[in-house]
DNA sequence: GGAATATGTGAAATATACTTTACATTATGT
DNA sequence: ACATAATGTAAAGTATATTTCACATATTCC
């Protein structure tokens, strides 16, 4: 599975580390670690707060094209 | 949980049933089902599968703004 | 270079998404 | 009214998301 490097830099650019966002979002570290390794498939509600609490929709994270490789 | 209508209406307005919806997907009838009555909490990567089948995006979908009810 | 902080990863346990089987209810057409 | 297709739902099983505990590597900063 690919990583999911939006989802880093808009982590990193909002400076916080994968245990910040873990804590905000009610989650374990290692889980957004995975998420963001593409280690796995997370759940629709997950994504949906790590969005808000990145102050970024879905489609601006988890979103592809068909035509992305 | 809030019953997920949009899917229901863009799925009714392709003249797909729920069975023809599954089958494209991949997964059971049931669990399409039991996404439109938000019975529970999917995979991203079924939610990505189900919005391509239907020609929408996530945010289409699955995106709720702060303020739903 | 060493201390502290951030990230990667692994293995075992738990919660829950999803399947299978099966039946009941609601709509649709004739 | 009857047949048929579509939807709702329930229980038991399987696959996998997520946790917990633990440690190793990278990064940063003094």
């Amino acid at each position: 599975m690919g990583k999911n490097l939006k989802m880093k830099s808009v982590r990193v650019h909002k400076d916080m580390t994968q245990a910040d966002l873990a804590a905000r979002v009610g989650v374990t570290r290692q889980t957004i670690n995975a998420i963001e390794n593409g280690d796995y498939n997370p759940t629709i509600n997950l994504c949906i707060d790590i969005c808000r609490t990145l102050d970024v929709t879905l489609d601006d994270l988890f979103w592809k094209e068909e035509n992305d490789e």
